[in-house]
DNA sequence: AATAATTTTTAGACTAATCTAAAAATATAT
DNA sequence: ATATATTTTTAGATTAGTCTAAAAATTATT
């Protein structure tokens, strides 16, 4: 059965629905990640139900099926082990991949991918610290924690980014803050989640609440 | 102005017909490289002048426009170089890559092919010997000679191939040639082109006619 | 529970890319 | 040079993916 790269772009906006822990993804809340009209939703979920990729109960949302999901990371390995190809091998910063990464991910074969895959050393996680689904669709996990769950005098090294849009990753470029980086909470301001933080163990710079929000760690 | 991955195709082919000497290119040839009907390309050739990327005139044949020219170089430009990637990094063979780079050549960033033809050493030819425009849609030219205008007693090294259909590269493969393969010509059978040749000064083999004829050879 | 607001679906239309069948133009052969 | 064959174009239909506007269903509010 053949996919087009459209029927792709749902599965995914789909997907990423259903990750953050919802039962089933609206009409609406897709028709935004997808930025077309609902109407045009309620006719791609019922092609993708016809073709047992969803599951569709009439204004009740839509979730995956097995072949759905299976579609869906899929695509997600291939987005992100292009995105290390291109920070890692073509020099790309971190906020410059994600839309390169759309369009390499609609590349058919899978022998490419398992050979890039190989050629990239098998990372785990891509360059946002998003973690990179192996050949057989397994997940890496790890233990993290947003910055702002940590308290005054605890210390750890950023692993991953809630959000990657282009503008926030380019703030914190601005601020010397990326994947690897060493913090350690100096103070902590409650009544705008801001604090106080000493990074890499030379420099005291404070970040707003947004980013604390943001900024995932190990302790 | 955008350009579907259709008109891209179309853009294409009608170049590959044109770079083979021909003043334009016909209906019918582009339906035949297409596989699709007349039709089809009686509609897309209109659509291709409309958006002045192709000169049409009824029944006459079409040709390029300077812009379509470019476009189609820089495809050819972005074909060439990811099968580099493909046998080079990843490891396959010369005639596993064409279909792969079908799809890869139609990824848009400019910026990303230039740095991708950076981190291979900026080839100058590809897996089958073809030439890859730079940049500026230059391609390098060299000396070659097709084998079956060798004389007997002549050498010359493999360069080249006419044709890098699947079935003829694995051919070449099972005989043992490839590109940078040695070959002296031992003897010559004029009645079907066929020729005795000593390949890499270790093992001597008979070749048919159409080898002969689509192997290009730098003496 | 009835009304208002929101969400979802349906209906009907549009565009890009394709097709088949028929008509028109060009080329070939007697 | 006239008839035949081939090539190209036109006409009309089809499918995927989209839209807007209106109808239907669901959820929230009084």
């Amino acid at each position: 059965m053949k996919i087009s790269k459209t029927e792709e772009n749902y599965l995914k906006a789909i997907f990423s629905i259903l990750e953050k822990g919802k039962p089933s993804a609206s009409t609406n809340s897709i028709s935004q990640k997808m930025e077309t009209s609902a109407a045009s939703v309620t006719d791609m979920v019922k092609r993708l139900a016809k073709k047992k990729l969803a599951i569709h109960e009439s204004h009740k949302g839509v979730k995956l099926t097995k072949e759905g999901n299976k579609i869906a990371t899929m695509l997600t390995r291939k987005h992100r082990l292009w995105e290390v190809f291109l920070v890692d091998k073509l020099d790309f910063l971190w906020d410059e991949v994600h839309e390169m990464a759309e369009e390499l991910e609609h590349i058919q074969s899978k022998e490419m991918i398992d050979r890039l895959d190989n050629f990239l050393g098998n990372p785990k996680f891509d360059p946002h610290g998003d973690p990179i689904p192996d050949a057989d669709g397994k997940f890496a996990t790890r233990q993290q924690t947003p910055l702002n769950e940590f308290k005054v005098g605890e210390k750890g090294t950023v692993v991953g980014v809630r959000e990657s849009s282009t503008p926030f990753l380019q703030y914190l470029d601005q601020l010397g803050l990326g994947l690897g980086s060493k913090i350690e909470i100096l103070e902590k301001y409650e009544y705008d989640n801001s604090a106080k933080i000493l990074l890499n163990k030379s420099k005291e710079i404070v970040i707003t609440g947004k980013v604390c929000l943001n900024l995932f760690l190990q302790k």
